[in-house]
DNA sequence: ACAGAACCGTACCGTACGGTACTGAGAGGC
DNA sequence: GCCTCTCAGTACCGTACGGTACGGTTCTGT
């Protein structure tokens, strides 16, 4: 029974992402037992079998997606301010691609339709699973900038949460709402550039006050 | 046949009251037709009679609530410094406001799941009639400001979304989540506050300034 | 080679929903 | 008093879905 690091077979996992693709072209809908079980090829039974019962798959769905995540590891090397910033924008694009893929678009409406029902929690496992990651690369990366003289804070998060905010602004909720046409590669490189500059004006340490704390 | 302005006779509106509070307890799922007309004590005949079908009745829903939302108006008199900056900050609390609504959670939640359906713009509506309005309050607050000299920005709408992004940040997503424990109230002033501080560091123009532009 | 598990495909069941049709009760006009 | 219009309440129909059961096939370990 070759399994993966998750406990799922590689056919379970082919599974999921045919689930997924359905996710995607059909919303939520379209992700019905049957429908996955003709798309994947296996049976109903064996879904059950895997999953427990449709949550259990939606919900596998999420944590398989999310561990396609990858993400930035300090390596403690002190940084230039050039490379900093460039990271800084390298993330900002990251999270921008992510945040405007269809799959994370469709999994994202998924847990936010899933909500209001009582006793779903797809929406604190997306943001556990997928968002967490994203954040603490990001935040691990700001304490890097921080160590090093680049950018001063007070608050970890809060400074993370400003620097989300300057990129994402409400493009995330828009493109949830299905609005079109903003999500070009080349805007987001111009979002994630302007939001770096934006966040080195509010957080930047200017060069020449680098020796003097 | 006493109508409003939106075409509808309070018994509707009554109607769509009923349905809204369904789709707040019980998201989606709970605005059946059978669940609102019980809920409404009329028709389900009647339902379809007045909203054309569920989806037209779901679009009614969102136009009714959109109608309640009150907006900036700019009055043209000069403002001072503090007085604009006290503007800011109370739009920013309203926006929290709105937002982390239950009725504008709901009705974001249903829109974004409806949003993978081809030919479903419920996503527009919110939009254009929901969003808009205060978009368009906001943008004449900035301009008044610009002219009066406290701020100072090329493109008004880049202004405003960078605005935005600083006072929502994540919050709106995570709410659309169900993440909880981030809607009291004194949270969201100081979110209002810091945002417009932050707002006035990237676009503020300094008092001293104001005379050498 | 053989037993047993895993699994595919399909048929089946109960339920719930969207939408339609019918009945009967008020409400106003003449 | 009668007619007509509106609407509440209910019964009904077709469909689609979640979940289960079963027969037949392939894979696997010994």
């Amino acid at each position: 029974m070759s399994e993966n690091t998750d406990g799922l077979t590689p056919r379970q996992h082919a599974v999921l992402e045919c689930a997924l693709s359905l996710l995607v072209t059909g919303g939520e809908r379209a992700v019905t037992t049957a429908g996955v079980a003709r798309a994947a090829s296996c049976s109903k039974e064996s879904l059950y079998k895997w999953f427990g019962d449709r949550d259990g798959l939606l919900a596998a769905m999420i944590a398989h997606q999310a561990s396609k995540v990858r993400t930035y590891s300090d390596d403690g090397r002190p940084l230039e301010r050039g490379q900093f910033r460039a990271h800084l924008v390298a993330f900002a694009q990251d999270l921008l691609r992510v945040l405007s893929g269809d799959v994370s678009l469709a999994l994202n409406r998924l847990a936010i339709g899933q909500a209001s029902r009582e006793g779903s929690r797809l929406g604190q496992l997306l943001v556990e699973q997928g968002r967490r990651r994203i954040d603490q690369g990001a935040a691990a990366l700001l304490e890097s900038g921080r160590r090093c003289g680049h950018i001063v804070y007070d608050d970890l998060d809060e400074a993370y949460r400003t620097l989300y905010g300057l990129v994402v602004r409400d493009l995330h909720v828009r493109m949830l709402l299905g609005e079109e046409g903003m999500r070009r590669p080349e805007d987001l490189s111009v979002r994630a550039e302007r939001a770096v500059d934006q966040f080195f004006t509010l957080h930047g340490v200017r060069e020449k006050e680098r020796a003097h704390p």
